[in-house]
DNA sequence: CAACGGATCAGCT
DNA sequence: GCTGATCCGTTGG
């Protein structure tokens, strides 16, 4: 597999990671999918982290583009973004699910043997299934490590476009990617059309 | 220093 | 469709 060269704006990087295959070589080993569904969280966008600056949690949004940003959501779940744009600027596209490609058992195990339409799909099942942990937050992902992107194997579908999911803020913005068809894309049906 | 609340999910109605 | 679980960084007094 081969590593990738990121766009550096986060609408265009949003659009590119779809297609485009998030691997983890853990301990236990290989676990891979294909990014289906993605969400960008601009620099002073009301609904991203980065909006009131840099803090301890975001510090890595800040790293330019290319890093890991991962906080817990809910005190439960965790999310995994990419993060985008110049180095102090924060910005970042989260990843919200995965056609999984690779180490499906490993995945399966880690989520209680979910069904594989349910195995990532949503960013918290995501890092679940991938066994991705608090701990590659400001990874370079570029860089062929534990956790990185490699280029596509396919060439991505059509892509559609919706408002986020989830948010309070900035509910109206469009800038949720998403695999037209696709049937691990997660949210509601008729976001996805 | 206490309270708040969220880029979620599973489980139940 | 609705709700509870459950954490910790951030915010305000």
């Amino acid at each position: 597999m081969r590593r990738v060269e990121l766009p550096n704006d986060t609408i265009a990087l949003a659009r590119f990671l779809i297609g485009t295959v998030l691997v983890h070589d853990a301990p236990e080993g290989r676990v891979a999918g294909r990014i289906v569904e993605t969400e960008a969280y601009l620099s002073h966008d009301p609904a991203s982290h980065s909006f009131r600056g840099p803090t301890k949690r975001n510090a890595s949004m800040f790293l330019g583009r290319g890093f890991a940003y991962v906080y817990r959501i809910y005190g439960t779940k965790l999310c995994l973004n990419v993060t985008s744009e110049s180095p102090g600027i924060g910005a970042a596209v989260l990843l919200r699910a995965l056609e999984p490609l690779e180490g499906v058992e490993i995945m399966q195990a880690r989520r209680e043997g979910a069904a594989l339409r349910e195995l990532a799909r949503g960013p918290g099942r995501l890092t679940e299934a991938l066994g991705v942990s608090a701990d590659v937050d400001g990874a370079d992902l570029c860089k062929r490590g534990t956790l990185w992107l490699a280029a596509s194997l396919t060439s991505a579908g059509v892509i559609g476009r919706s408002t986020r999911i989830g948010l309070t803020k900035a509910a109206e913005d469009v800038l949720r990617f998403y695999e037209r068809g696709n049937p691990y894309v997660s949210g509601p049906r008729w976001l996805s059309v």
